[in-house]
DNA sequence: AAGGGCCCCAACCGCTCTCAG
DNA sequence: TCTGAGAGCGGTTGGGGCCCT
């Protein structure tokens, strides 16, 4: 069935508003409130449809709109709201007074959303990406970083102090792990240890990083060390490509429909599905829906969250990216 | 100077939610 | 409980402006 949509109504102007129109409605507006937005433009003497009078007063005639670029603060605001919230920019713009739900959507699309995406970040889930392609470059510098410290160590002469080695090691180690767990958790159960021995090998064989240690304490918290040790090396599978490919394809077997669009389940309501373009980055696990917590901003989750923030900080941090490359 | 490509953002579209009758 | 109108929300689009060659 479905209602026709209301600027089908014939005569109706649409597109762009002119000065005269802004005129009309806002002085309508500020002598009598817009009460009904249908019944408005006739009102108010607008040939215009009342969504489209409503959503012009709402994005840019409202007096209380504040214009112009964003702020840090807002930005880190929008961040940190995204990465709980996920896409329900009207939420997070009223935390952010006299923004628009429209003005943060644009602002994400065309800024904060290709800059995680730079920093090799899942826009929707704020976390590593786990296709390694979008990861690659910050892995290889990190372990690259990681191989001078230890080349400079065992050298005996280092340009880094003691603590800022330890902090580097400890920050290559944690993406590693970080890594490695968010892809035994998109994969499906019980997580195939060969495929995770697979890619650290793969790893390993592409940054010359020797991670046994990483591996093994990874593969403890995820399946056992005892699993891991019945895991023989000639099992795993060839390719790094490969591999790869069949992970990113076991994130997104369950959820992509025909159509090439993603469906993530959570939330309340009815309004349970979120329909991503087929232009967005496949989002390897929707946990900023489902789980708050394991979201970026550990703060507003509880003491219960143990996710160390320092990844994400370290990853957003320009200056810090800047040196690794 | 011209024109082609890219980026940004205002506005539209289609769907869901809410609520009154 | 059901239905339909109105409002709200999120995804997408198109055109204007800017930049580069």
């Amino acid at each position: 069935m479905g209602r026709p949509p209301c600027c089908d109504e014939k005569g109706l102007k649409k597109g762009p508003w002119t000065p005269e129109e802004d005129h009309k409605l806002m002085n309508y507006i500020q002598k009598h409130g817009h009460g009904s937005w249908r019944a408005l433009p006739e009102l108010a003497g607008l040939n215009r449809c009342g969504k489209s009078c409503r959503l012009r007063w709402t994005n840019y005639l409202r007096p209380d709109i504040k214009r112009g670029t964003f702020s840090k603060d807002e930005e880190q605001t929008i961040l940190q709201l995204h990465s709980i919230l996920g896409n329900k920019w009207s939420a997070i713009a009223k935390n952010l007074p006299g923004r628009t739900d429209n003005e943060i959507k644009n602002f994400w699309n065309t800024h904060l959303r290709k800059k995680l995406i730079q920093m090799g970040i899942d826009p929707m889930t704020h976390r590593p990406r786990t296709d390694f392609f979008a990861a690659l470059p910050q892995l290889i510098a990190l372990a690259n970083l990681h191989q001078l410290i230890e080349q400079q160590q065992w050298d005996g002469h280092t340009t880094m102090s003691q603590t800022e080695a330890v902090q580097v090691q400890g920050a290559s180690h944690q993406y590693m792990q970080t890594m490695f767990q968010t892809a035994a958790s998109i994969a499906p159960n019980p997580t195939p240890i060969s495929s995770l021995n697979s890619l650290t090998t793969d790893l390993e064989q592409i940054s010359h990083l020797n991670p046994q240690h990483m591996l093994s304490s990874t593969l403890h918290e995820i399946g056992g060390e005892d699993k891991a040790r019945q895991v023989p090396h000639n099992q795993m599978p060839s390719t790094f490509f490969d591999q790869t490919l069949s992970n990113i394809n076991l994130s997104s077997d369950n959820n992509v429909s025909s159509s090439g669009q993603y469906h993530a389940e959570g939330g309340s309501g009815n309004r349970k599905s979120m329909l991503l373009s087929e232009n967005s980055l496949p989002p390897l696990t929707d946990m900023s829906a489902s789980n708050p917590c394991n979201a970026i901003s550990t703060s507003k989750c509880g003491a219960s969250s143990t996710l160390s923030p320092s990844w994400s900080e370290i990853l957003l941090d320009e200056e810090l990216m800047r040196e690794f490359e």
